[in-house]
RNA sequence: GGUGCCAUAGCUCAGUUGGUAGAGCAACGGACUGAAAAUCCGUGUGUCCCUGGUUCGAUUCCAGGUGGCACCA
């Protein structure tokens, strides 16, 4: 019997978990999750991880198993999440990953090139000279040391450039020599899923889900990372604007109104980037039926 | 019922001494290889309330209507 992974994927709101959980139990399999914001084990409320009865209904990986305080990134989750995988496909024909981090998915579908973990000091030394010297000086830097990428990477994006910068730094060889443009192949098939539907719908979605988190104490649970606001894993929707909140940059009312802005932007953004993947097929959520028809057709 | 003020983008509003219009916010489109819920780029989306009148030309001026607000009854 091939080995499967179908990804179930779409904009935050949407209603994966639910749906996965429909489809993890018709086909008798685990679920993988693919979200970058659910692994961490002090966020909850904010992050909409699946609740005790959704944890009981079906098995599920990757929820709050790591720390906001590790390093974490895409590349080891690729790692980390594809050992898993192996493993479940030990007894498992089907494996459900569900999530909507893009780029957590595409590593798990396509891979990442294989590259040093980025130096904590050097990251931090590119962002001085950002912030003391401009992005001008950084470009500069990146034309020497890597022209090749130069040519091609976005010039206004700061993160793009220290991480080019910082690689090649790092290993004494341009960031581009580590970049093969080429995907990996898996030895298992994915069938790519993903869930859409009216934007006017979605955002009301959106708005209710973010007052319901509220209701269930999203602000005490932001207060109490707020100690560590600085940590990448904390600059999330959901968190970010309440640390504004409490910095007194602006009102309650104001961060609550924010969070929906910003996750509706995130939306957006999810819409955008698997719009461009010609390997996923659209779904509405409350087409359980069709997803499972066109699995099984596709396994066939 | 009377008088006055207002009516322009999804919202709040600016503006055109008459040549079919622009800000903020919201929204929309896009990029994306180790920070990705990150980071970055781009785009006004409009029966200027309706109907007549004056005019070469009206969103702008005039009249009436409709709706809203305020005050007086």
């Amino acid at each position: 019997m091939p080995k499967t992974l179908v990804v179930l994927t779409g904009p935050t709101g949407i209603g994966k978990t639910s749906l996965g959980i429909k489809i993890a139990r018709h086909f008798n399999t685990e679920i993988v999750s693919s979200d970058s914001r659910q692994i961490f084990k002090e966020l909850s409320i904010g992050t909409a991880v699946p609740t005790k009865e959704e944890l009981n209904a079906v098995k599920h990986h990757f929820i709050q198993n790591h720390s906001i305080t590790e390093n974490y990134n895409a590349s080891r989750y690729e790692t980390e999440a594809l050992e898993l995988i192996e493993n479940l496909f030990k007894k498992k024909d089907i494996i459900l990953m569900v999530g909507g981090s893009m780029l957590y998915i595409d590593a798990i579908c396509k891979g990442i090139d294989v590259m040093p973990d980025a130096d904590h000091e050097i990251r931090e030394a590119l962002k001085k000279q950002l912030e003391t010297e401009g992005l001008e000086s950084l470009r500069l830097q990146l034309k020497k040391i890597d022209p090749e990428y130069y040519r091609t990477v976005d010039l206004k994006n700061p993160n793009r450039i220290i991480h080019a910068l910082e690689i090649s730094i790092q290993t004494g060889k341009p960031y581009s020599s580590f970049r093969s443009n080429k995907a990996k192949t898996r030895p298992f098939s994915i069938i790519k899923i993903a869930l859409n539907c009216d934007r006017q719908i979605l955002h009301n979605r959106i708005d209710l889900r973010v007052d319901m988190m509220v209701e269930e104490g999203l602000e005490a649970e932001a207060r109490r990372v707020y100690p560590q606001k600085q940590l990448n894993a904390l600059n999330t929707v959901g968190y970010r604007e309440w640390f504004a909140h409490f910095d007194r940059e602006i009102t309650r009312e104001k961060a609550i109104e924010l969070i929906k802005r910003n996750s509706r932007r995130y939306a957006r953004k999810q819409i955008t980037w698997f719009k461009k993947d010609e390997a996923v097929q659209w779904f509405a959520p409350d087409q359980p039926h069709e997803i499972i028809n066109y699995i099984e057709a596709q396994i066939k």
